[in-house]
DNA sequence: GAATTCATGTAACTTGTTACATGATTTA
DNA sequence: TAAATCATGTAACAAGTTACATGAATTC
């Protein structure tokens, strides 16, 4: 469901491809909500199917062409009325493999744990590294209204995967202090 | 894929029935890695067909009968094999509702922003009131070999509350400093 | 010459979610 | 007497993932 909002979100913006869409997701809202290419251009025929988006066919000279989509005003009322509403359940449950293996520790090798979380922690802190570029951007070339919104949904994703790195440095510390068994 | 290693994962330490697993998974993993329990009866018959566990069905007076699988040395090895080999992403994405309203805040009442996330905060601090005794139970009451391990995988979920806790807490105080446009 | 970008999708498969169906026993 | 617990699932649908297919233009 949310997919379909971030989608239209997105549209309340300018209108836009699937293979734009992709992109824009990417540079704002990857780490709050990804979607694959695939997705999205599904979620666009359903959309355009409830009469939320409409599109037309940009013809161009040695470069495919683009399928242009856009918001209908129900779109957009759609939108409105999801934003303004409080969901039921905020439930935001994060799947994590490298924490399911640590519940069973016990039956894995030391070193390759630790070996998994330093690089856990590597990839963390280029997903850092990423996050501070996307800040940087919003803060110098965005406009006043969206601005502050936009760094705070960017700042959710840094402020979680700060905690993964932190909890990643405990479990390391962790495990060095075991005795072997 | 997880989810079948998290089922033999449990299974390793006893045979148990579907609904067993359920209870389980919500007492110990939930917070890492959940899972519905018809998601749990559709990997049980899955992992049946593959000989990775195997089932018998013990009769009952006055309850349904209990079917109730257990592990094959085979679902043993693979176990294990999948603990202690390095996976090629790590990737525990948090599709986050919350925050993607947050991106689209310009569109959205304040005080309905407002609402929304005290309303989160409320349920964060539920969770980690639930992760907190699920931590004090494990403290007093399991084998030393796991224990750690399960304290380790505990605190994941409680750093991520904590950051989405205080994350939802600057969002407030950032709305709040905002004059009305 | 190889990889990336632009631009469209479809198809197949795997997971996750929600609803339905059954029915006795126990607790509040 | 209403709700929760025990215990099994199935079915339908929604969402996420991966692979396949096409093909020119541009950049390294």
């Amino acid at each position: 469901m949310s997919l379909a909002f971030a989608i239209l979100g997105l549209l309340s913006y300018k209108q836009m491809t699937g293979y734009d869409l992709k992109n824009v997701f990417d540079a704002s809202i990857k780490n709050i909500w990804p979607a694959h290419l695939s997705q999205i251009y599904r979620e666009l025929s359903g959309l355009e199917g409830k009469d939320l988006v409409v599109s037309h066919t940009e013809t161009q000279e040695s470069r495919p062409d683009r399928k242009v989509y856009s918001l209908t005003d129900k779109g957009r009322d759609e939108l409105n009325q999801w934003l303004n509403q409080t969901p039921q359940n905020f439930v935001s449950f994060t799947r994590d493999e490298t924490a399911l293996r640590m519940f069973f520790g016990s039956k894995i090798d030391k070193d390759e744990m630790i070996f998994q979380l330093k690089t856990l922690i590597k990839q963390k802190k280029e997903t850092i590294d990423v996050l501070h570029e996307i800040d940087a951007q919003i803060r110098n070339s965005s406009s006043e209204t969206d601005k502050k919104f936009w760094l705070l949904s960017v700042m959710k994703g840094y402020k979680i995967a700060e905690a993964e790195l932190s909890w990643a440095e405990v479990c390391i510390e962790e495990l060095e202090s075991m005795h072997d068994s």
